[in-house]
DNA sequence: TGGACGGGTGAATCCATAA
DNA sequence: CTTATGGATTCACCCGTCC
């Protein structure tokens, strides 16, 4: 394990910059950490971070800054195991910022790593061997790549990112599945995403007019990432923030954002950049409430409001199986299959139709003089009652 | 290293089907080997295979059964050949597969392996480790992938594959630019593909209707991959034939082949699909098959590109109605019926009208110097950006 | 003959919470 | 920890049947 000095004093943020030094204490939040990404992380609070996006880099000319595990140096190759130490020490490097990572994500948090075939399958790798587990990849199709000069492959037209929770069997991640759908034609959200590389106004450039940072990410990206699995007021957190998409688009999505870069003229342009966003309003941001999240109704409630009285009878959308409304909020079979058996809603729905599980709110109808409604129709009633009371 | 024993007979082939026995000799051209397949490669002779197509058990690591929502049981890949103890275990299979199909590659030989995120990670970083050369990651983009049934990752909606030469500084692999240019519009092919899975009358069933193997490739892929990186009479080798794919397209594309394949099963179903398979007279009249771009525009990729800011209002075409365009692309409702009710444009109209269904594409508005224009005309600009991407 | 409709299915690491 | 249960969840395409 690292050894953490004690000396150095604990300084109040400035300007929006935290310094890396001082014991592990409270986030930095919406500031930009300048410093070593792994030694950084090591002085945040353990599961304090609810997202990690990473574009970590895949330059293998990196060596001589890269370090172990254990913090040790990676010596520069330059012999003829050239590559496997280039790989090696790549491992060595990923594995340490990954584990760092891993520290500082709450249990329900979620990482992605972008790169391209160059590194990604190290990534995904050390990822697995780390015990991650990985959700999804996503492949990222740019509309306008650059093409291939030499005409001796096929035009590297995509990056991979790969979204992973902390470990296996990990419960309660974000992810807007409503949202994107209803985003996206009312048809799932896949994981191909077709996006325009960075250009234009939106590069930044230096007073002589050259790109700041080599490998600017599109804000429609990170906006994707940030708005599938993360909530707002969530903390975002970059370990390579670079020019700062991350931040910047984490700050106008109304989400927390910690940044850490070593480079002073990329922390820097990042910095501006990040001032100058504003924050969109509330309204475009609060979350649209989800079905899977609106507050349980028991069937009960629906006879106990006078809603549903004991003994209506309940049929199927084709009115061909029916059951009893039992005072205490069962249901009682009358047809075959399951005539005479007393169950839920969903209970009673599963053994009519022969099946192992059924929501029985959507399967249960009621006559009406406009035609058979789900008894969901009346659940709706309860909620919009219940949510009048508490105002 | 494994022995070889030396006493077995050396026996003709029989049928088209080889034995995999004796020691290294000539390639059993356009023949199935029955056997495991790194004691059948080392069998054959070095550098006598001009390219590989792998499409190895993918080591899926399914928990419990799933279920569509209409409770019926999805058919998961569970048979004892994808089942590993570890990820070590799977990558020491890994290892000795690529180590033993680099033998018997030419020099300018190449390889693809085909993978999804649970094993191709592995594959990448083995071939990487194994002085292979990767040329270019693929990614296979199904049109009709299986939909993610409880919403709680993206639809997994491509493969990828893997494209790597021998060695770093390989010369010569055959890449046939130009003709997958020409058959790809003029403009060259990139590195996301478009087909459909393989289903219909091209899927392989048995006697009782079921599907012979989980896994089938379609056959575009293939040919896709075979018109790509070899030449009419070169040698296709498959170490994982199953339903003979590779076999029945390098045949028809009028390459030679050489598959390998351990259940008896599959390679009795591979034989007789490969018997069935005329060759091509005419090469020359065989363009790579190209799938043209869906012309589905989300709304949210006019927000995501900026032509739409979060925050503006949309008008129904009189101006009565209005929604606010929120940052993930779902629509806001200002005003009653359905005020404050959140949703897809469509869904957001069809709320507004108090109907069921609603185009959102030419209901709302948006305003203009010129007046109230459909967002309809917005989706031309995304559409010209698209046909870029377009294969 | 043709369209409408219903049923089947695909390499899938696919729930949350209370008791 | 396990177990039980409420109840939320699917897209494109192929094929066969029926009217």
């Amino acid at each position: 394990m690292k050894v953490v000095r004690n000396g150095e004093a604990q300084r109040a943020p400035r300007s929006g910059i935290a310094r890396s030094a001082g014991l592990p204490s409270q986030l930095p939040l919406d500031s930009i950490i300048r410093g070593d990404c792994v030694a950084a992380l090591s002085r945040l609070p353990a599961a304090s971070v609810d997202l990690v996006f990473a574009d970590p880099p895949y330059n293998l000319q990196l060596q001589g800054e890269l370090k172990r595990p254990d913090d040790s140096r990676v010596d520069a190759v330059d012999d003829a195991w050239d590559k496997f130490d280039s790989f090696e020490a790549y491992d060595a490097f990923t594995r340490a910022w990954l584990l760092a990572v891993r520290r500082v994500l709450k249990p329900t948090g979620t990482l992605w790593v972008i790169g391209s075939y160059h590194n990604i399958f190290r990534v995904g790798s050390l990822l697995q061997d780390l015990d991650f587990w990985i959700l999804n990849d996503i492949v990222w199709r740019k509309t306008n790549p650059m093409p291939n000069f030499r005409g001796r492959r096929f035009t590297n037209a995509h990056e991979t990112l790969i979204w992973a929770a902390r470990e296996p069997g990990a419960k309660g991640y974000t992810f807007n599945y409503e949202a994107l759908k209803a985003a996206n034609e009312d048809v799932q959200m896949r994981s191909d995403w077709l996006f325009p590389i960075c250009s234009g106004h939106e590069r930044l450039k230096d007073e002589t007019g050259h790109k700041v940072h080599p490998t600017q990410k599109p804000e429609a990206l990170l906006a994707r990432v940030i708005l599938s699995a993360s909530k707002p007021g969530d903390v975002v957190l970059d370990p390579f923030l670079g020019s700062g998409t991350t931040a910047a688009v984490a700050k106008r999505l109304g989400r927390h954002f910690v940044g850490i870069e070593r480079d002073s003229t990329y922390a820097d342009a990042a910095q501006a950049r990040i001032d100058a966003v504003e924050p969109l309003p509330d309204l475009a941001l609060v979350p649209a409430p989800t079905a899977r999240e609106a507050p349980r109704i028991a069937f009960n409630a629906l006879v106990e409001r006078g809603l549903l009285a004991p003994g209506t009878l309940l049929t199927d959308a084709k009115a061909k199986v029916r059951a009893l409304v039992r005072a205490d909020g069962t249901l009682s079979l009358e047809t075959a299959p399951g005539l005479g058996q007393i169950g839920s809603i969903h209970r009673a729905g599963a053994i009519a139709q022969g099946i192992e599980a059924c929501n029985g709110w959507t399967y249960w109808h009621i006559a009406t003089r406009e035609g058979l409604r789900p008894i969901d129709s009346l659940r709706a009633v309860v909620r919009s009652e219940m949510a009048m009371a508490a105002e």
